[in-house]
DNA sequence: ACGCAATACCTCGTAGTCGAGGTATCCTCT
DNA sequence: AGAGGATACCTCGACTACGAGGTATTGCGT
């Protein structure tokens, strides 16, 4: 995830690693912060894979920074990951949001309407969160007021995420 | 998220570890499966810190089951844990669904409606996933259907949640 | 002159997670 | 009789992530 953000900013322009993490930190910083001990890192691996290049430019503020930029190999890659997300990225709300929000990437009207159909019929097959053996408990069955407010919320999004995944589906494939 | 999630399961009733891990797979399994690899190391860092203990039953259908019951202590520690939430927790939303599922264990009504608003106050803080400088973007200002989409689903989430929260909350206060 | 915040990058140890694989028992279907 | 599936638990190596800490520069306020 945090591997998909870094090159889906690259993508679209060069930048620093601290330029990145304050744009990382915007995207998913609210909800699920990343360390720099994490990002660093990750841009090595990245750097080794030859997914990424660094040119080091004396300082403008301060102590010099690495340029990273993106290979022919690292855009290449992006574009696969978003083209072929593993189950992780579809299920995870997190996940699928950082598909999310570089899949503009993927220039191939289908490609993109492919990926939000896996979305799809993962929010189609019924699902809950709690049981009563093999059939999932609605709202209703609920004793405990939090669960019952699991249920409340995740049918909300749920709801609201489908009527988008339906309308976009529609106007990717008209 | 996980340790949460045993010690919430092994507060209602002592299990084995493979029904533990089919409760689990219900509860989270579907946005993040949970693997065996996972569970069983994670049981024994439970037992290792003295919050639960195991019972090795001779096996009712095939291999001997290690029936696991929380310690008195294994008890407080969920209470704690639920009491106080580390802000993870609170603002990543699988990691909050996990503790609403167990939150009806906290017996203070008062400690309930404390945690809520934690979450209440998380919400209520304006965030997006995109911006302009400093400024958060609306849906209605991004070109990109993709994110527009992101927008347009978290911010039903959050509509949900809000009016949940704080019907929840009334209820709990009164 | 001094401290402090911001910029910019890094290392280290620890711990959690995963996939792949292994072991063994019991039951059902063919 | 044998295969396959469910039950039930485990190890191992690899990887990812995190917190704590470190280095160095620039600029602002007092």
């Amino acid at each position: 995830m945090l591997e998909l953000a870094i090159l889906g900013f690259l993508y679209d322009a060069p930048l620093h690693g601290y330029e990145l993490r304050k744009r990382i930190t915007a995207l998913t910083g609210h909800v699920r912060p990343v360390a720099e001990s994490t990002l660093y890192p990750a841009i090595k691996r990245l750097e080794k894979a030859g997914l990424l290049a660094r040119a080091t430019q004396p300082g403008s503020v301060a102590a010099p920074r690495h340029v990273l930029t993106l290979t022919e190999e690292g855009r290449q890659e992006l574009r696969r990951r978003l083209a072929e997300p593993a189950q992780r990225d579809i299920t995870d709300e997190n996940r699928w949001f950082t598909v999310l929000a570089f899949l503009r990437h993927l220039d191939d009207s289908a490609a993109q309407a492919a990926v939000l159909r896996r979305r799809l019929a993962f929010l189609e097959e019924p699902a809950s969160f709690f049981y009563d053996g093999d059939r999932p408990l609605r709202a209703e069955e609920l004793d405990d007021p939090f669960r019952r407010g699991v249920l409340t919320i995740a049918r909300a999004t749920s709801r609201a995420e489908l009527s988008w995944l339906r309308d976009t589906i529609r106007s990717l494939d008209g």
